[in-house]
DNA sequence: TAGGATCCAAAGGTCCAGCCATTGCAGAGG
DNA sequence: CCTCTGCAATGGCTGGACCTTTGGATCCTA
């Protein structure tokens, strides 16, 4: 049987593209972890014979990719970053711009995301874990909606984040985190509303994860997340 | 109550961001528009008053994040994209790449997504699409194999996609895409096996879509998805 | 000796001027 | 009318130069 051939695109081969990709295949070996520090531009420039514009060039695309940060000075340099959650934000961002993505597809992919971590939540968090989950809960109740909102919001997500960390799955975060971080910048336009009934969703929820019930959190977990769209289409964004 | 003030990281403003943050305001403004296109990088380091190379790296920046594409020759330049979904599903694959996951987080967080997908194919997909799946279903299993896993690998993939695009929520896609890289990366390296299955499983699928039964469906794309990690357990990569 | 002021080297930020490579198109030639 | 060819526009890349930032080493002083 005939190999099934696969022709790409023809885009021509330029050396920052080279270059990124080397960078790309050394993290994925393990060759580059983060934290690491690449040669410094000038010296960069000479291990892959290139000339140090060309080096720049790539430097700045790893950048906005969210691999590395660059500081400058004495003792700067280019570092590989431990996470790139505010880059696919604002690519997510960018999409929204292009009018790719609505607030409702934003909401679909966290419940998809979010229900399935909370399944795994009830199943291994520690007791510890969740009362560490009612401190937040306290503490977004803690914070007068109407002077600050946006600290309100922002403890909101923290929850939400913790919550999805104890899922134990680290891939979860890396999806849900530029969710939220998408969800937070719209809330933090509309402005506050009903901040109680959110906490008592939070309670609600907390209730179903202390009783290790599945089925019960993942409703309630649900039916926020739809309550919260349907708050977010009533007061669209100016 | 004292206002929460939250203060930024002191990152220096480049010449670089100014530039990329112009064109961001105008993307948002409309100013911008897919499939325009910006000055040649000449007279665009003219226009801003800063060098080509500067130019150079601020478009390097906004090809990265998706945002424009460039073309060499004489009618070359950077346009403007309507899409940025291959920079958002690059961005996951390098963040998926900074996190330390097993194979078992990539399964759960497909069965998430996919799952979530299956529902809303049942409720939107037309009756041609669900053909036009059957089709890629056909092509599948016309392929042996032992003589072309990878074209064979490459088919199941397309299959996932194109089932996952008719869930109608643009930002599926784009979670899912990563997902299935990371997948593919290890499934080439183990190479090819239980063909059969695969397809019969695809024939339950299709069954149930047609039926227009989503928990059917979903039962079965998830025993696939459990399916697939057995097998992956069982031949650990080498 | 502790504390502060100063100097300096390393590293990124920017610019210049030039040359090469690619590519579409207009005009020449059949 | 078609084909070939050369040109000009545009991105790709180089090498060198200079500025700015920044942290640490050094030196001075109380």
């Amino acid at each position: 049987m005939s190999k099934t051939v696969q022709f790409q695109p023809t885009k021509p081969r330029r050396a920052v593209d080279d270059i990124i990709e080397q960078v790309r295949v050394m993290l994925d070996e393990g060759t580059l972890t983060p934290g690491m520090k690449l040669p410094s531009e000038r010296e960069f420039a000479e291990q892959l014979a290139v000339s140090r514009n060309t080096v720049r060039e790539a430097l700045r695309m790893l950048e906005v990719a969210g691999l590395i940060t660059i500081k400058r000075g004495a003792t700067g340099g280019a570092y590989v970053v431990d996470s790139n959650t505010q880059a696919i934000t604002q690519s997510l961002v960018d999409g929204m711009t292009l009018t790719k993505y609505t607030l409702l597809d934003i909401i679909e992919a966290r419940i998809a995301i979010e229900t399935s971590a909370v399944i795994k939540v009830v199943e291994n968090a520690t007791d510890d874990e969740l009362d560490e989950l009612d401190e937040l809960v306290a503490q977004s109740a803690a914070i007068d909606p109407q002077a600050d909102w946006e600290g309100r919001l922002a403890s909101y997500f923290r929850f939400h984040d913790r919550l999805i960390e104890l899922s134990g799955n680290p891939i979860f975060p890396v999806i849900a985190r530029p969710l939220h971080e998408m969800a937070n910048r719209v809330s933090a336009r509309i402005g506050s509303f009903a901040g109680d009934v959110i906490i008592q969703s939070r309670h609600r929820l907390m209730h179903a994860l202390h009783a290790r019930d599945a089925e019960a959190a993942v409703a309630e977990l649900r039916s926020y997340l739809e309550l919260l769209y349907e708050r977010w289409v009533s007061r669209p964004i100016d």
